[in-house]
DNA sequence: CCTTGACCCTCCAGCGACTGGAAGCCCTAT
DNA sequence: ATAGGGCTTCCAGTCGCTGGAGGGTCAAGG
């Protein structure tokens, strides 16, 4: 397969691929005129890290993740606490988001919208009074 | 005031106050030994680009409402629809994030996070099956 | 046989919003 | 005179790609 196949079925550019072979993530043969040949093993390393990303784990959890799938006398244990380390920073963007999105919610509700000036979305920033 | 002093007052880091001088968010006054000068305004400023940060407006954003800020001719419409428009991305992000919980909680859950090698987490990520 | 167009290659630069570090000047206190 | 802290500039790195330049390769059609 070229990249251009492996790509569509992986769903991830070629750009990303090439990138990912770069810091060594995978690492697709060479045909004789210099381009990349993958094997299933690739595709299914790709399939693999599309997923992870997907669900936000940074390109070195993905790194890890991916040496512990090809390591079958790996402890479950491993997987789970790096998966729960994540969550947990998951949890945390999220709860500031929270943060700020009802923060913003109330000034955006206060604001008349007007073309007046009066603004207390304005005076919030400049004061950091509600 | 020098810039540990504006840095101690706005809660903001001297590396990112001479960063928001760089990219032309304040223009404090100089010193003839070189140093930054801070008036009130400055200090003024800062506070307010700390406080639109921290609701996670883009620096592009914060030029803006800067300007805004500063102009009594503004409409609120502008600023209202500026901070909706964010507001909507942040939920947005909040959704994204959401589901990416959901997800890992259930592969965590699922995970028995012993010795044994046998791992859903794993599983899920080379096939795309739960 | 030649051309066209779709692929593929490498290498470099840029995104956003800082942050760390090096190298060096300035100011105050002892 | 020296030690320390604070200030300056400039460069490089972060993360995970992404865009673009400049060029080689391949299969199909004329």
């Amino acid at each position: 397969m070229n990249i251009g196949d492996v790509a569509q079925k992986a769903g991830l550019p070629p750009k990303t691929i090439r990138y990912y072979e770069d810091i060594g993530l995978i690492a697709p043969l060479r045909d004789t005129n210099g381009y990349r040949v993958f094997r299933d093993s690739d595709l299914h390393k790709l399939a693999f890290l599309g997923r992870a990303r997907a669900l936000g784990f940074t390109i070195e959890d993905c790194r890890t993740l991916l040496a512990l799938y090809e390591d079958d006398t790996r402890a479950s244990a491993d997987v789970k606490e790096l998966a729960q380390a994540h969550l947990a920073k998951i949890e945390d963007k999220i709860a500031q988001l929270e943060s700020m999105r009802g923060t913003l919610f109330d000034l955006v509700k206060s604001c008349a919208g007007d073309n007046r000036p009066d603004c207390p979305i304005l005076s919030d920033l400049a004061t950091g009074q509600h």
